[in-house]
RNA sequence: GCUGCUGUAGCUCAGUGGUAGAGCGCGUCAUUGGUAAUGACGAGGUCGAGAGUUCAAUUCUCUCCAGCAGCACCA
């Protein structure tokens, strides 16, 4: 056996070529860098040891792998962002507004934050000054030092500068020494500013390049609502002023996929006050919604499920008996069963404690399994695949909504399968076949899925809560998915299979889930007669692959900015005329397109050609067919589609019979 | 729900302590045109709601409502 070196004073340091060099133990990474060449020394920022980041000024005292971090990496591009928030940002802050007291300052995707608590509400305008000051710091291109100090040297520190916060953090923390303190503008004792960082920052601020805060916001200290609120503010880092430009120009782009926007502009849907959170389908709207909910209704037709539909309002026995309403009353909307009063002065309901309460069904699960629980089951009538498009309310946070991705009334593409515990696995991996092919028609084709483990607090024994977990992640690996577990986001009554779906511009969003349950039968006394004679509980597996059919409506909207696959297109075709000579001729190719299932419409109007292309194209319209005198005479149509300056002409017939084809939906 | 910002014509927005303006859209008329804006004329607003200060409030103050950005919550 090779011996180690152990209190030697040489220690082996493995590159990432392969290379390995020999320094004296201590060496620091900015020496072994200096060591390797002048020039990559200039542009380190910091070392990875051993898979671990580190600050350039760390002394390494064993044998390790190492490699120099520079900004032209990603995570180097995260560490000066990190330095960006915690040294300059902070720092500004402090100078400007000495009373203010600082939190915490992380690195999020494509920027940072820092939380603060100011005596004044900041405003955005006040971003300004921030920045000048901020722009000014990194001027200086100070250094930045580090010193490890004990807990009791640390809270002093910020007791010193009166930092709240930080004490706290100290506070909590279980070690008690080697708190990592990065300094600027003076040391520790000279009143340099300070803050308290796992690290690794840039030596400094020369490394800094272009940045710019964005926006203000609040946000709770420790991220719980019963919790001081902050002053959360938010900023975006970038190697250079041209990346930087690139990103921002980004951010307008993504504000224009707005499907809140969009859906103004397409005529799409609205929102108004009196039914906040609530959708107004506009005729145009409705038909992608119908189209969305024929799709999902073959696929899951064509996949042993079964359609039903169940009461909107329900007797608060059931949500009493289900668990609702002790687990889920705050976004439950209730209504009082009795007949409203009709005296002139007197309220509109009485005011007496109700006999009787209802409530909108938040969740379609108690009613599937009122229907599961009529006549008696055997296990040969299992698994039992129960769908329902069903209208749900919630009520939810004012501040919660969000256009079409959040809002009170929804309708899941959802289902309730009954099945054996046997039978969850194989169920389990249909599902998530299902959920594939779904995705992939719909355009979606980055999807992670995650697998979501017993919370703490939760219903069920362990041992109940091992096999479900268990069953969950072996159909994961039947179906061939990678996945990742989450600890912890498991439902109180479950583990869960979450879909999160990638769009066009990378965000991530929840889609698809599949929730196994064995509460809900239990409560609501859901049974079937086994094999052996004997009375059994069912699983319950809940399930849905777009999640809320509105907000994937949302999501499809800015996944295609408004170009949505033809078969979802509210109008497919427009007929547009030249001249009003072609006006009957255009009449029977609008017609002929409605004959062949097409949905079309007819532009007669006295505009010009021109006036009615610009004008379809901002709708969205996917294919014009222009026609003129000549067409009229040909039976012909141009045909122009949407982004394309391309203009064909093919026989009417033709056009149609291909187009036709084009339209059908991708199951 | 919490913090901050915003609310003027259908839309996007300008503006003012003395009751308002632009562009687009809309309507009428003329124009019959060949693939991203034809021209002229015209109609539209209790300036989010309520209260207060003032001789006078869309403008200043307060309250409420709604929207937006986050936070918390979540499909």
């Amino acid at each position: 056996m090779e011996a180690q070196h152990q209190n030697t004073d040489q220690i082996t340091i493995t590159l990432p070529d392969g290379a390995r060099r020999t320094y004296n133990a201590g060496v620091t990474g900015l020496e072994i860098a200096q060591s390797i060449a002048p020039s990559l020394a200039k542009a380190a920022i910091a070392v990875r040891v051993n898979d671990q980041q580190r600050d350039l000024s760390d002394p390494i005292n064993e044998d390790s792998s190492l490699s120099i971090i520079k900004t032209d990496s990603d995570e180097g591009l995260e560490i000066m962002r990190h330095t960006v928030a915690a040294q300059i940002l902070a720092r500004a802050v402090k100078n400007l507004y000495p009373n203010a007291k600082l939190a915490i300052g992380p690195t999020i995707e494509n920027g940072f934050y820092y939380d603060i608590e100011f005596k004044d509400p900041l405003s955005t305008d006040d971003l300004e000054k921030i920045e000048a000051e901020m722009r000014r710091i990194k001027e200086t291109g100070a250094s930045i030092l580090k010193s490890l100090n004990t807990k009791a040297d640390t809270l002093k520190a910020f007791e010193e500068r009166a930092e709240p916060y930080k004490m706290d953090i100290v506070q909590r923390a279980e070690q008690n020494d080697n708190f990592q303190l990065y300094t600027q503008g003076g040391s520790i004792e000279e009143g340099g500013f300070i803050d308290l960082c796992r690290g690794p920052h840039l030596p400094s601020l020369k490394h800094v390049g272009a940045f710019k805060l964005l926006k203000v916001a609040g946000a709770y200290w420790r991220g719980d609502s019963s919790n001081q609120m902050l002053t959360r503010i938010y900023g975006t880092a970038w190697r250079t002023d041209k990346e930087l430009e690139n990103y921002l120009h980004q951010l307008e782009e993504a504000e224009k996929r707005d499907h809140r926007k969009l859906g103004a502009e397409m005529d799409l849907y609205h929102f108004q006050p009196e039914a906040q959170g609530s959708v107004f389908w506009h005729p145009k709207g409705f038909t992608i919604y119908n189209q969305m909910e024929a799709y999902i209704r073959r696929r899951l037709n064509n996949s042993g499920y079964r359609e039903v539909k169940t009461p909107q309002l329900i007797d608060n026995k059931l949500w009493e008996a289900s668990g609702h309403w002790g687990k889920y009353r705050e976004n439950m909307f209730v209504v009082p069963d009795e007949i409203p009063s009709t005296d002139e002065d007197g309220p509109v309901v009485s005011d007496k404690a109700f006999e009787k309460l209802m409530a909108l069904k938040p969740m379609n699960c108690p009613a599937h399994v009122q229907i599961f629980n009529q006549g008696i089951k055997s296990y040969r009538d299992l698994p039992i695949r129960m769908a329902e498009f069903g209208c749900c309310h919630r009520n939810e946070a004012h501040g919660a909504l969000h256009g079409l991705m959040r809002v009170r009334q929804m309708t899941q593409d959802d289902a309730h399968i009954f099945c054996t515990e046997s039978q969850i696995t194989s169920e389990s991996v249909a599902f998530c076949d299902l959920v594939k092919k779904v995705y992939a028609d719909l355009g979606f084709n980055d999807v992670r899925v995650v697998l979501a483990l017993r919370p703490e607090a939760r219903a069920g024994s362990d041992e109940i809560w091992d096999k479900a977990e268990n069953g969950l992640r072996q159909a994961l690996i039947e179906a061939g998915l990678e996945f990742t577990e989450a600890e912890g986001e498991g439902a109180f009554y479950g583990p869960k299979i979450e879909y999160h779906i990638r769009d066009a511009i990378g965000r991530s969003w929840q889609c698809g889930t599949l929730q196994l349950d064995f509460v809900l039968p239990e409560r609501l006394d859901a049974s079937y007669i086994g094999e052996d004679g004997d009375r059994h509980r069912p699983v319950m597996l809940h399930r849905a692959i777009l999640g809320s059919l509105e907000r994937f409506i949302g999501i499809m909207i800015e996944n295609t900015s408004g170009r949505l696959p033809l078969w979802l297109s509210p109008v497919q075709c427009v007929v547009a005329t030249i001249t009003g000579k072609a006006d009957p001729y255009a009449g029977e190719v609008c017609n002929a397109l409605k004959a062949a299932g097409i949905r079309a419409e007819l532009d007669i109007r006295n505009e010009k050609i021109n006036y009615k292309v610009r004008e379809h194209s901002h709708a969205k319209v996917p294919v014009l067919f222009v026609v003129g005198a000549r067409e009229a005479e040909e039976k012909t149509v141009a045909i122009r589609r949407l982004g394309s300056q391309d203009q064909n002409v093919e026989s009417l017939e033709k056009a149609i019979e291909s187009l036709a084809n084009e339209c059908k939906p991708p199951y």
